[in-house]
DNA sequence: ACCTAAGTATACCGTCAAGTATACTTTGGC
DNA sequence: GCCAAAGTATACTTGACGGTATACTTAGGT
């Protein structure tokens, strides 16, 4: 018996997550948790009390894992055309990722029942990836603030919202991604999110 | 008892998608739907099988109700840019009002159980919209094919998918809306439409 | 060595809801 | 006027699941 304390809670928020997946808040039962944790329904309760806490403790523990891939890594390079499109490549990639689908489905489907947990996923995700495109426009290229957010807001409806919206609702063939690799695989085409990213340049640049 | 077939079917369907809507799947009960139907379960059961059956009949049913709204109704006029932003103005509207967004959330949620269900809604809906927008210009102002579909669908994702996208997410106040009336109401800002219209226009004559 | 906090194993309770059964009433076509 | 189809009223069966109870084991600090 090694696993105790925050180990055995990770164990219990993995596996209840999986859970929660697979058949929906209702659906998933505490049981079925316990077993795929390989602990108890007691051991459960006396993490978490009750289904709901362990359903809002599992989408901040998921928030925390997405934030964590979309920081702007220095290895982009200098280029900012070609480290945007990168960046939104990424982005792109894991949000039509079919974990995270499945997680914004759970979100969105409890969003009556735990608005504050829909809300908060969606800030953490997208305004979040807003926020650091908008300040890497102002200070790579020193576009003024105001500009700069519109511009993050247009790139980010052209090149995210039609892809993710379909994917969203089965629209667009499930993406398997790996854990790690810091690059867009092959699921995004870069060629449009060239042209968008070229297009919102030229435009913040003018003005 | 005057309410007999087609008329009780109907008060079925509405006063299920009330409790669907209201509840989700699994915690709307068929005692409840009976209920608000002013009927009785065993005539539920007599026309529905069983409740995935009504729920994916409550899917036909809505995506019925929102494409009616969603014509291109010959008084927009024949300015095209006056009558694209008329028409972007009131699908936004309409995608962004509550029940909407409810029932999308709905799908949504059940997306890993009615596949089907939730990629034909969309398709029902976004397929649709597109479709008549890329007609449209393709007709009205002789854009050729493929640069409709492209100016369509960039139309889309600037107008549509950031406020949709985020009222899913319930990051924006709730819309209610009116059953008839064609116009926009004052829940969009046409402002930013009217640029974006402006912009695609200008891009779409230009090739 | 021992005591306490954490975890295990398993059974149990109460509730709720899907779907069925049974016996009855109303309606409209003939 | 009658009869089959549609609908009503209500009770029942069955199973699942959230949460608790009880009795036990293990680990680790002192």
């Amino acid at each position: 018996m090694q696993r105790r304390g925050d180990d055995l809670r990770d164990r219990i928020l993995s596996a209840a997550k999986d859970v929660f997946l697979a058949h929906g808040f209702d659906r998933a039962s505490m049981d079925l948790i316990a077993e795929k944790a390989d602990t108890t329904k007691r051991t459960l309760y006396a993490h978490f009390e009750n289904k709901e806490k362990l359903f809002l403790a599992i989408i901040d523990y998921t928030r925390g894992l997405l934030a964590a891939r979309l920081k702007f890594p220095a290895d982009y390079g200098d280029d900012p055309d070609h480290a945007l499109v990168l960046f939104c490549g990424r982005f792109l990639e894991t949000m039509i990722w079919n974990r995270s689908i499945r997680m914004c489905r759970l979100t969105l489907a409890e969003a009556g029942r735990f608005p504050d947990g829909a809300a908060l996923f969606h800030e953490a995700i997208f305004g979040t990836v807003q926020d650091r495109l908008a300040t890497y426009l102002r200070e790579r290229l020193a576009v003024p603030k105001s500009t700069a957010t519109r511009a993050a807001v247009d790139l980010l409806g052209r090149i995210l919202y039609p892809r993710f919206t379909r994917a969203l609702f089965g629209a667009e063939p499930e993406v398997e991604l790996r854990d790690d690799a810091a690059q867009p695989s092959e699921h995004v085409d870069l060629k449009p999110i060239r042209a968008a990213v070229a297009e919102t340049l030229r435009a913040a640049r003018a003005r």
